[in-house]
DNA sequence: GATGAAACCGTTGACGC
DNA sequence: GCGTCAACGGTTTCATC
């Protein structure tokens, strides 16, 4: 259940590539290759590595814009957090989610094809929500950094 | 280059699952294997899908904290732009960095072990960058939904 | 942790449609 | 462009030390 530096070195390589050979990865972690495959399964079983994911360039497929928005919701009861986090779930546009501390409540990333489309999304998802007191809108100019890349201790 | 409802069908799956079986992500698609390999092949060589990534569990690494902070830079100087710019680049507690309209310049996610190393991070990231007028910190509660996945139009 | 064998899957190229 | 097939190489699992 505890990493030691080898878990580690393993996370931190597939982290950036999960289709390294075993054999390269097996190099630079400095075990055999069945060694390391016993963790890689592991790894996987424990749920430490979540999931292998194909990250898609945006542009490629038309995603031209990227939003951030910070919403304030209405206070009066506890309900209408769980049913708005419900709806944010099942809504494809919101990329991210983040529940935070200060005068916003949710902080969200949304990705559209155009400006016409964000404004599709805020009508659907913000308007016909009584639970939404306030939201504000970013623009954002670029994705200066985008991944979902941990900080791994590898000394 | 453009890409037609097969491909977006491919990557669709693949957003979610890097792993699974081309047999049964032929089935998905409605193609056979080897088309989808085809298929498949071109998708990575236009960097259409840009990375296979391995997504680690930040608790079972330790990483117990995520803070949204708000950053505004000094306006004299172009130039501090790209120096900050690939100073985020370097630090891998920020996991990611938005450049954004309105009033901060940047929001980045910032990931930590614990409030001491959060604050290890603003000591060396801000208080040492003249560039940097004003930083404004959210600790986020819950990570309540994190992921790359692009909305695709698959009909 | 290492080694080796067997089964499985992914990848490529050739063929015809 | 798609589908089938065959061949190669890498991956995965298992038994063994």
């Amino acid at each position: 259940m505890t990493l030691d530096q080898h878990d580690l070195r393993i996370l931190s390589v597939l982290q950036t590539n999960a289709r390294i050979p075993i054999e390269r990865l097996s190099e630079q972690v400095g075990l055999s290759t069945a060694s390391v495959q016993r963790r890689l399964k592991r790894l996987r079983q424990q749920q430490t590595i979540a999931a292998e994911v194909a990250v898609v360039s945006p542009k490629r497929v038309g995603l031209a814009m990227t939003f951030m928005v910070s919403v304030e919701l209405e206070r009066d009861e506890l309900r209408f957090l769980s049913e708005f986090k419900a709806k944010i779930k099942n809504e494809p546009r919101i990329q991210q989610c983040y529940y935070v501390t200060g005068d916003a409540d949710f902080m969200l990333i949304v990705m559209t094809r155009d400006m016409e489309e964000f404004n599709s999304f805020v009508q659907e998802v913000f308007y016909g929500d009584k639970n939404v007191r306030r939201y504000k809108t970013s623009v954002v100019m670029e994705r200066t950094k985008v991944g979902l890349e941990l900080p791994l201790p590898t000394g």
